[in-house]
DNA sequence: AACACGGGGCC
DNA sequence: GGCCCAGTGTT
């Protein structure tokens, strides 16, 4: 707000200025999605906010809950805001045992906050059932006994408070080999260096450097590593690492053939070298480093 | 419907 | 130190 109090000076900012301010926040893609949001306003829309809900949602990085939020706080609109703390309020006075973020249950919670909306008010009823759920009805040991509205709370009667909200399951990580391939040459000073290629625009690690590899994802079931992947003189690992959606057991080989040459890849020296790495890569970097060494 | 985004809170 | 959280956009 201080560094472009209007919409106009976020629409008239540089990029950079306002990633930096977002600098440490995380989800750039918001402050992308905000300045953008900006420029339609100051440019396309002469400068005129939408005026409500519907509208609001047009714009990119403004979705339901954020379009709600604007329009019932600045503009008296009676639609209801829902975000987590009102899906876990509202699943338990209505005791809803469908998921709340499948569209039954999404659909359910939706209804219900309809009839929880103060229409004299719904910008401070929507902030109140939010609030509720932020400081009383918190998803584990909720302070029942100090909620305006446990008298009619059917979760508390029924004793389902702690299986609200329902959720649907996630499903497991799915399993994956990764085996990096390791190619290695003296450089001009004398220096060993390795080889490291640019990962592709889209997928796993866009944007970052690796060795280049072989991904497998394992037959549905199998926790264990297959017996011919497992540790070899040749090949460094198994080494573990976990991501939101794949449990990947990852080896570093030192291959005998020559290094691809290909755009986006470069030789970098083993010892000092840095490269825009994966987590999982740099973490194991002094181990594998040693382990070269020792060959 | 599944997944990525990126920090912070919590155990 | 790892696990989970929660809106939005993309696939």
């Amino acid at each position: 707000m201080a560094a472009f109090p209007t919409v106009q000076d976020l629409a008239a900012a540089k990029t950079d200025a306002v990633m930096a301010l977002w600098k440490g926040l995380g989800y750039y893609s918001r402050a992308r999605n905000l300045h953008k949001t900006a420029q339609i306003i100051a440019e396309e829309r002469a400068g005129q906010l939408p005026q409500n809900a519907a509208d609001w949602a047009t714009l990119p990085g403004i979705g339901p809950y954020t379009a709600a939020a604007i329009s019932s706080i600045c503009f008296d609109e009676a639609v209801p805001v829902v975000d987590g703390n009102v899906q876990r309020v509202v699943s338990r006075l209505f005791d809803i045992e469908d998921a709340v973020d499948r569209k039954k249950g999404k659909a359910a919670v939706e209804t219900a906050c309809l009839a929880l909306i103060d229409a004299r008010d719904p910008g401070k009823s929507n902030q109140a059932w939010m609030e509720l759920g932020a400081l009383v009805c918190a998803p584990r040991s909720p302070r029942c006994s100090e909620c305006p509205v446990a008298e009619g709370c059917l979760a508390r009667q029924r004793g389902t408070v702690s299986d609200r909200p329902v959720k649907q399951p996630k499903k497991a990580p799915q399993a994956v080999d990764v085996v990096f391939a390791v190619h290695l040459q003296t450089g001009a000073e004398g220096a060993q260096q390795w080889w490291v290629e640019r990962r592709p625009e889209s997928g796993i690690w866009s944007q970052l450097e690796a060795f280049p590899c072989t991904m497998d994802m394992r037959p549905k079931g199998a926790e264990k590593a297959p017996d011919t992947a497992s540790e070899s003189p040749e090949r460094f690992g198994p080494v573990a690492h976990i991501l939101t959606h794949r449990k990947m057991t990852a080896w570093f080989e030192v291959v005998a053939s020559p290094a691809p040459p290909c755009d986006g890849g470069r030789w970098v020296d083993v010892k000092e070298g840095t490269a825009n790495w994966p987590r999982l890569i740099d973490k194991v970097l002094p181990a594998l480093r040693d382990w070269i060494g020792k060959k």
